[in-house]
DNA sequence: ACTATCTGTAAGTGTCTGCTTACGGTTAAG
DNA sequence: CTTAACCGTAAGCAGACACTTACAGATAGT
């Protein structure tokens, strides 16, 4: 599952935010993603668990490498929830300002 | 300023989307959010600084207590990286998919 | 079988975090 | 000036976090 508390967390940190970019440019393994960062691998795959309980990656066995990919997923978990807050915050700024007008001088 | 990483870590913690969305709803004061809460006053006056820090809210001083409202400024910027990642996505999609129709059988 | 490659996991450590209670400072009211 | 209301800050603590090294498991090649 990908709930709104764990995809925040797991985009919170610059090194997981980059790991995460490094496999959006294309599908990667774990060592040529460590291999341009100056983190070691168990860091890396660590930053891959937490980015795949957040549903922002995928993974799949490829031999004796496993290769992980982009997942939309949690992008849209944010987006879903970033939309929502978007409107409810609209909503109180209209509710805000007919609250004014009906005060006002 | 409000860099990405102070806002996905402000946005991370419930409590704090729970502070967050009160002051949402219209400008409060920090007692009357901490009334609504399970929390003491102090630990509701810190996330607020936390999501001042990260340009989430901001204050005023109203006599003896201080009113927080919204600040769009940090929605903002999650909106901003979250287009930007998803275009740079959307591209290695496509790209991706046009090597495999390169090389498809 | 043996070896090399690639990876996840366990264990440990320093740092950060979210929370509490205790205290001090500022403003409005009597 | 004294009192009450409201708030930020300091100090402390348990838990989470990011990172490291050491180890174990699975697969491909010889």
């Amino acid at each position: 599952m990908a709930n709104v508390s764990s995809v925040f967390t797991a985009l919170s940190d610059p090194t997981r935010r980059t790991v995460l970019e490094r496999v959006a440019e294309r599908p990667r393994s774990v060592g040529e993603i460590a291999g341009t960062l100056p983190v070691s691998r168990p860091a890396v795959s660590q930053h891959l668990q937490v980015l795949k309980a957040a549903g922002l990656v995928v993974d799949e066995v490829q031999g004796t490498r496993r290769i992980y990919r982009i997942d939309p997923a949690g992008l849209g978990t944010v987006r879903a929830w970033l939309d929502r807050f978007w409107d409810e915050a609209l909503e109180a700024f209209k509710a805000d300002i007919e609250a004014q007008r009906g005060t006002d001088s």
